[in-house]
DNA sequence: GCAATGAGTGAGTAGTTACTCATTTAAACT
DNA sequence: AGTTTAAATGAGTAACTACTCACTCATTGC
C-alpha cells in the first residue's frame, strides 16, 4: 500500500506542468520550476513520476482521455450522422477553448517527434467513436469522395490555430461565433457539394 | 569581407539541421549531431551560426520565404478569386509535399512557444499575398461568412496533419488525389453553401 | 618560396539538467 | 507518549549542452 501519496499533490503537479509546458515546451521545462510551481520540493516530482517522461506520458493520456470522453458524450445514436459529426466538433472545439493549455499541450505532443514511444503509440488522435461515425457516413453516401485522413486533417487541425489565436489575443470574434463559423466549414466542406 | 565562408557548408548544415530537427526536435538535438551530419566540426557551426537559435531563425525564415515564392507564384491576378485560393493551396500542399521535413520543422515552429523572438514576430503564418487574396472574396461576397482567422486555419493547418502522415506511411490514397480532396473539401467548406 | 590571411578544428569550460539518497518531518497506530 | 511507517526534503551527482579559443592548415598574393 504505498497509495499514501496525495493525489492532491499529483494534481498539482499535473496542473503546474501542463502550464509550463504549454507556454514554454517540454525541453525548456526544468523539472524543478515544475515542482516549484507545484509547492513541492524538486525531489516529491519524482515520488509521483518516476522520471518526466512518465509525468509527460500521464499528462498525455489524461487528456486524451478527457476529449475522448467529450467526443463520446456529443453522440447521439439517434440523430442523423451529419448532425453527430457536426456536434461532435462542436463538443471538441468547446472542450479546447475551455482548456487551452491542454490544448496547446496537445498539439505540442502531436507536432514533435519522439518525445516518448508509449503515447506515441496511443495515436495521438485516434478516437474509435469518430472512426464509427465517419465510416457510418460513408456507407450513407455522404463524405464518399474524401478519406479517413482528409476527414480527420479538416476535423482536427484548424482547432488548434484558432486556439493558438485566442490565447494570443488575435481572435476577432467571440468564440461561439468562431465555432459555429469553424463547425458550419467543416461540415460544408466534407459534404462534396452533393 | 568576412564572407569567404563557402556557402556549401551553409546550406550543408542549415541541410542537416532541418533533417534533424524534423525528426528528433530542436530541444532534443545537439549542435554536435548537427555539425557530424554536415560533415563539419563543432567550432564550425558558431563560425556560420552565432548561436542555435540563429540558426533556427535563419531556417525558419528560408522555409518562410520558399512558402511565400510557393504563394506568390500560384497567384493569378486574371482568374476569378475563388480559382486563385484553390490555386494556391494547390501550390503550398504541392510545396509541403515534396518538402515534408521542412514543413515539419515548419509546424514545430508554429506550435512550440517561446522558440526564437526574431522569428515569432514574423508571424508564423501571415502571408500579405493571401490576406489580399482574402479580402478580394469578402469583398466580392464570397466567403462572407468567415473571417480571417477560421479561413486560415482551415488554409493551412489540415496541411501539417496530411504531411505528417504522408511522412510515416499513413496516407491511403497517392498524393496527388490527396491534394484534389483537400483542396476541394476546403473551398466548398468556405464557399458557405451559396 | 614566403608571408599573411582567415577558415577549420576539437579539447576544454561554464552552466544546466534529470534524478538520487541520506536525512527530516509528520502522521498513524498501540 | 513512544514507536513505526512512509512521505517530503533539498543538497549533491553524473551526464550533457551550447559555446569558446588557442591552435593548425589551406589558400592567396607577391
Amino acid at each position: 500500500m504505498s497509495r499514501h501519496l496525495s493525489e492532491k499533490k499529483r494534481k498539482a503537479l499535473m496542473e503546474a506542468a501542463v502550464d509550463l509546458f504549454s507556454t514554454q515546451g517540454f525541453h525548456a521545462t526544468p523539472t524543478q520550476q515544475i515542482s516549484d510551481r507545484a509547492g513541492v520540493s524538486a525531489g516529491t516530482l519524482f515520488r509521483y513520476f518516476r522520471t518526466k517522461e512518465e509525468l509527460i506520458d500521464s499528462l498525455h493520456t489524461s487528456i486524451h482521455r478527457a476529449l475522448a470522453d467529450a467526443v463520446d458524450e456529443a453522440i447521439r445514436p439517434e440523430t442523423p450522422v451529419e448532425d453527430q459529426i457536426k456536434n461532435v466538433k462542436r463538443q471538441v472545439l468547446h472542450w479546447m477553448f475551455e482548456n487551452p493549455k491542454k490544448t496547446l499541450f496537445f498539439e505540442q505532443f502531436a507536432s514533435s517527434p519522439n518525445i516518448t514511444k508509449k503515447a506515441q503509440k496511443e495515436g495521438f488522435i485516434r478516437f474509435s467513436a469518430l472512426d464509427e461515425l465517419y465510416q457510418k457516413a460513408v456507407s450513407r453516401g455522404i463524405l464518399k469522395g474524401i478519406n479517413r485522413e482528409v476527414f480527420l486533417a479538416n476535423f482536427w487541425y484548424p482547432n488548434f490555430m484558432l486556439i493558438h489565436l485566442h490565447t494570443f489575443g488575435k481572435l476577432q470574434s467571440d468564440v461561439e461565433e468562431t465555432i459555429e463559423q469553424s463547425v458550419a466549414s467543416m461540415w460544408c466542406g466534407m459534404e462534396q457539394r452533393q
